[in-house]
Order: structure tokens, then C-alpha cells, then sequence
DNA sequence: GGTGATCGCTAAAGCGCTTGAGTGGAAGCA
DNA sequence: TGCTTCCACTCAAGCGCTTTAGCGATCACC
């Protein structure tokens, strides 16, 4: 009968060394690549290792100063808010995928606010307990950078724009602006004159670059009746605006959504109004997933490897940590899929 | 001018004991709660440690064998799956809140397939780098179960049955047979006869048991063109599947889809197939989210709150760090709350 | 006034690993 | 042969914390 519930000890690298016939120096030189054992030893004990299933503890690795093999992502969003979000898990697995490959954990923390996300960054930081970090959403004024810079932390900012302040941080971001230019380009191209973007959470660097492009476009074109109104992200706020905006005297003909749930209450709010879509008004939604797919019209989309986003982002990660240089890294700029939600103009 | 790039050394029990003249142990006596100094010299080794801005190293109390302050959570999904979730984040979101008060941090990871996260749980026990784990998507015929009592990994299950076999976990589970019948009982009353249920994944513990329920429950009412379907969660299957069973000779007058996604896609298959929900078909989701009310009709879905969930499930996790009996806890059964998308039954 | 307890504290070992400073022996060189 | 050099390896210290053993002082007790 096996004794099943026996905690198992774990093996450490004494045991190695006895049953190697070595010093635990010699294990650590031949298990961590390091010159000083000769070639028969190592593999020796790389054997015996195998075979006792060691792996090394990563608390005795980061008390030894060789750092916590972990990496910390917080995400700031109050609870309610955290709704469907098809991004953000993606990116997530992007991480990991890259994390993996060097087996480093990733620590993860939600909170509610930025300066709670800055008291965990301190409390990680004094603990010992993450190499580096991964910061998201970063916005206007944001304290995080100076923060992480004080603390020595390596970082890497998602989405955030070229910041030459914090030359110790790495920033990995998409060109929201040039995609906003392509995205009015190809709505004025299809006549619209007006047009309206629900934007998301002010303060937020990427809205406000959004922000600042279309106003930029407009002007270039001597367009009027174009503007951004900042959300919440969520469905009832997409909803209202929508109502609100579609109401007025002179309605857009074209509206930009900086989220895919936005965007699908958007079309049923229009909807509802009597407006049709693409007919009446057209609908492009700034994150492109299953659910555009899932109502008719479908949704023109702007559409990333949001993957792919976090495989780079853990990647400039690894290597700021490897003792790299912090580098700014764009990704390829967010294209324009159109489906059925864009269409001419009604009035040109 | 600020020294801004040092990266500040961080604050060790021996700074505090030079500070405060005691000796290293009586700091961690004091620090911890323990008995072994006066009153007045705790105070003093507090005040000069917080002064300091100490924290403990996990590293370093990890390896005093003192367990890492981590719990950790991994997701066996397929990248692709890795879809419009929001039970999961909310989940995550629960789970944060209960760990956070304890100052113990999470350890995520996303892995291909099950075989993968039991190496994970390895690696991590190895490593010393979890003191807990929380399983996610518990299966028929689950290895996890028995490695983790091999592993003697505190562990609690979420979403399992109770499972008298191992007397060492602990699970926190909704009774989706009661659900099931609930809503089959409703269904029957607005006249159904044939009811096709859009499972999840085959294999699933919860999947397979809302599926034997509701054979249960046709067999007790003598109903034939009741089936369930297995998916893989996609809205792509779900529209699928939707198609199939909506072009049989005698279609079904109700769908159950297993979250609410499919439901989406599966409301916009069968309105392009001139199917008018709910008149022609009536639809439930088992997930209730934003998306349920973002088209017309809104879809009734069974609601749960799933950020309790991960709160009891992490204090369930808690009390068995603390050296607690395991327990199984059942969470309120999912209500469902009646909307738009389910009515009378045509053929009554 | 001696014997124990109890209290408040210190000394030191140990957790599992890394690392710089040795050390003994073989090889290289004159 | 005597010298240095190099190699393969061992020793021991140290990372920051916990914990056991122990030690001197105070206190209670008969």
C-alpha cells in the first residue's frame, strides 16, 4: 500500500551531492552552466538530479540574489468594471507564452486604483518578490513610471506612447494615432462628414492619443461636426451616448467605439432609435473579437494580435532583465477589418 | 537633487535590531507576534520597523520554512479558446480580494491542455513557490486530485462535485443539477417538449453534470427530443450547432446554451434561419454577463455571482494555509432571471 | 536563603542556494 | 628537479529570516 500521503520531501542540492560523491559547490557549477566541474561531472550530476526530480528553490535562489524568477502584472480597474474583456486575457496568455519558455512565474494582482497598483509595486519591490513588471494602462501623468524608476524595478509599459523621461523603461506600444488617421481616412473617403467617437476612459494615454488624432484629422480637413466623448467602457454608458449624440439636431453619420462591447450596444442603441446600420449610420468598433462577429451587421473592426502584443511585451521584459537595454518597441498598427457596419455616407 | 536612479537598499530585520538595540531574534519575535519580548521593546522594534519601512522578504521566509505567501492558479485552455470570459476574470477578481487582505500573492499561469498544468503543479511544489493551489475546470476522471494529495499541495476545487475520495481537498461548488432542473421545471411549464442543450466542453465535471440532469429530468417527464451537445464553447460551434438541430424535422422549441456566447451566436443562427426568439425558440444562457442584455432580445441566463465565488473559494484556501480542516462548501444555486428571449412555447 | 519558575532577551544553527577564496594534484616549462 | 600555471574541486561565508537552546535576572514560595 503506498503511503499516499506522505509530503515528499523535496530534494535538495545535498542530496545531489552525496549521491554524486561531489561538494554542493561543484552541483551548483554543474547545474547552473558555470565552468569548474569537469564535463563528466556535470553530466554526472545533471543525472543524479534528474533522477532525485530536483529543481531548485526559488526562494533560496532569490535569497542568494539571483532574483525571484517572477514577474508581476497588476491590473487596476475597479471590480465592477471588470467585465468582458477579450483583450486582456489574450495578452495575458501572449505573456505567458514567452514566460514559460524561461520559467518564470507571473504574479498577478488586481486592485482598484492606480495608487493602490503603486503600493503593491513598493510591497513586491521590498518583498523581494518579482524581477520586474509589467504595467498596463498607462495614462497621462501617470505616477508609475517615476515610481518603478525610483525602486530600481525593471518594467515594461503595454500600450503606453515613446517616453523618453524614464529612459530605464521599456515600452512596447501600437500606433493608435496613425490607425485613428487610417480610420477617418477611409470614413471620410466613404463620405462621412460627422462623426462621433465614444471613447474610453479618460486619462488613459491611448484614448487620449485617439482623442487627439481625430480632433488633429478633423481640423486638417476643416471637418466640424466631429468629436470624442470619453466612457467607462462599458455597454450602458456606449448605449447612452449613442442615444444622446444619434438625438441631436445634425447626427453623425459615423461612429467610432473604443471597445467591441461599446460598439455592439452602440448598434443596438442605434437600432432602436430607428437608425439603420451601415444604411443610416456607420459603426466601427476599436477591438475586434468573436462578438463581432456574433450580431448582424457584423462589425468593421480594428484588429490587432493581441497575442502577439504580449508575447513582445514579455519578451522586451525578459531581456531588460537579462541586463538589456530599455528599448521602445512598436507593434504593427491595428488594421481596419470591414464587415458590414461601414458603408457610404448616406447624404453625400 | 534626489539620488533617483540607487536602487535603494531595502531594509533587513538587522538594520531594525541595530536601530532599536535588541538582538536579530527578538525583531522577529516582536515583528511576528510572538511571545518572548515586553511590550514596551514590540513597540519600539514596530515603530523603528515601520520608520524603516520594512517588509519581510518572501525569499527569506520561504526558505525559513515559513511557505512562499502564494497561492496559485492556473488555466488549462487552448490559446485559441482563450475567448470573451468574463466568469473568469471576475472569478480572479474575487479571489484577489480575500487574498489580498492576507498579503499573499497570486501566481497565474495559462497552460495548453491538463497534463501540462500537472506539471506546473510540480514545478511549483518543487520550487517551493506556492504554499496552495486553486483548480479551475475540474474533470471526470481529474488526475489533479490525486497529485496534489501525492504533492500534499493544499488545493480546493472549484466548480467540482464533492469528492469523497480525497478527504485533503477542499471543493466549493454550485449545484448546477438544481440549476438544471430549474430551469428544465420552468421550460416544461411555458409547455417545451424538446429541449436541445448547447453543452460546454465534454468532460468538464460541471458539463457532464448538467447533462445527466437533464437526461434525469426528460426521462422523469417521459420527454424524447430532449439532447444535450457537447462544444468547445465557441460561439463558432454554438451557431453551429444551433443550425443543425433548428434544420431538424421536428426542431427543438428551446435551447440551453452552457454560457452566454453561444447564446449570442446562437440567437443570430437561428434568427437567420427565420427562427424569431422567443416566439419560434426560446433561449437561456447559463452565464449572465453584459452581452445578455446588448441584443435584442435580451437573453435570460442563470446569474451567479462569481466574484463570491473566488472569495469563498480563497477562504477556503485560507483556512486550510492555517492549518484548517478541508471542506466542501456549496455556493448559492443560479438563479434564473427571465428576460427577454424565453416564452410560451408555439406548439402548446 | 535556597530552589524553581518565569521573564526578557541573546546566541547560534539552519533553510537551500551561490560564490569568492582556497587546495591539492597534474601538467607545462626551463 | 624545481618552479609556475591551470584545472577540478572543496570550504565556508552569506543572503534574511525563524527557532531552539540557553542565560542572567527577577520573582514566588516554603
Amino acid at each position: 500500500m503506498p503511503a499516499k500521503r506522505s509530503p515528499a520531501r523535496r530534494p535538495t542540492m545535498k542530496d545531489i551531492a552525496r549521491r554524486a560523491g561531489v561538494s554542493e559547490s561543484a552541483v551548483s557549477f554543474a547545474l547552473n552552466d558555470r565552468p569548474g566541474v569537469s564535463e563528466v561531472t556535470r553530466a554526472r550530476v545533471r543525472r543524479v538530479a534528474e533522477q532525485l526530480g530536483w529543481r531548485p528553490s526559488t526562494a533560496a535562489r532569490a535569497l542568494s540574489g539571483e532574483g525571484a524568477a517572477t514577474v508581476g502584472l497588476v491590473l487596476a480597474r475597479p471590480a465592477d468594471t471588470l467585465g468582458v474583456d477579450s483583450f486582456f486575457l489574450q495578452l495575458v496568455s501572449g505573456i505567458q507564452e514567452v514566460l514559460a519558455e524561461r520559467h518564470l512565474g507571473l504574479l498577478f494582482q488586481v486592485v482598484e486604483d492606480v495608487p493602490d497598483e503603486c503600493a503593491v509595486y513598493r510591497r513586491w519591490w521590498a518583498e523581494h518578490r518579482v524581477d520586474g513588471v509589467l504595467v498596463v494602462d498607462p495614462r497621462t501623468d501617470d505616477p508609475r513610471p517615476d515610481l518603478l524608476d525610483e525602486l530600481g524595478l525593471p518594467a515594461v509599459v503595454i500600450g503606453g506612447a515613446p517616453d523618453e523621461r524614464h529612459p530605464g523603461l521599456s515600452t512596447v506600444w501600437a500606433d493608435d494615432a496613425g490607425a485613428m488617421a487610417s480610420v477617418v481616412d477611409r470614413l471620410y473617403g466613404l463620405g462621412h462628414r460627422r462623426i462621433v467617437h465614444i471613447a474610453g476612459l479618460a486619462g488613459l494615454a491611448h484614448t487620449e492619443r485617439r482623442i487627439r488624432t481625430l480632433r488633429a484629422e478633423a481640423e486638417r480637413r476643416g471637418l466640424t461636426g466631429v468629436e470624442s466623448v470619453t466612457t467607462d467602457y462599458s455597454d450602458a454608458e456606449g448605449a447612452a451616448v449613442t442615444r444622446r449624440v444619434l438625438r441631436s439636431a445634425t447626427p453623425p453619420t459615423a461612429l467610432i467605439y473604443d471597445n467591441d462591447v461599446m460598439a455592439l450596444a452602440g448598434v443596438a442603441a442605434a437600432t432602436e432609435l430607428g437608425f439603420s446600420v451601415p444604411a443610416d449610420v456607420s459603426v466601427v468598433s476599436w477591438e475586434d473579437s468573436a462578438l463581432c462577429r456574433m450580431v448582424k451587421p457584423w462589425l468593421s473592426a480594428l484588429s490587432r494580435d493581441s497575442m502577439e502584443f504580449g508575447r513582445t511585451a514579455a519578451r522586451e521584459l525578459t531581456a531588460l532583465l537579462d541586463g538589456g537595454p530599455a528599448r521602445t518597441v512598436r507593434v504593427p498598427v491595428p488594421r481596419l477589418v470591414e464587415r458590414e457596419s461601414t458603408g457610404p455616407a448616406r447624404d453625400v
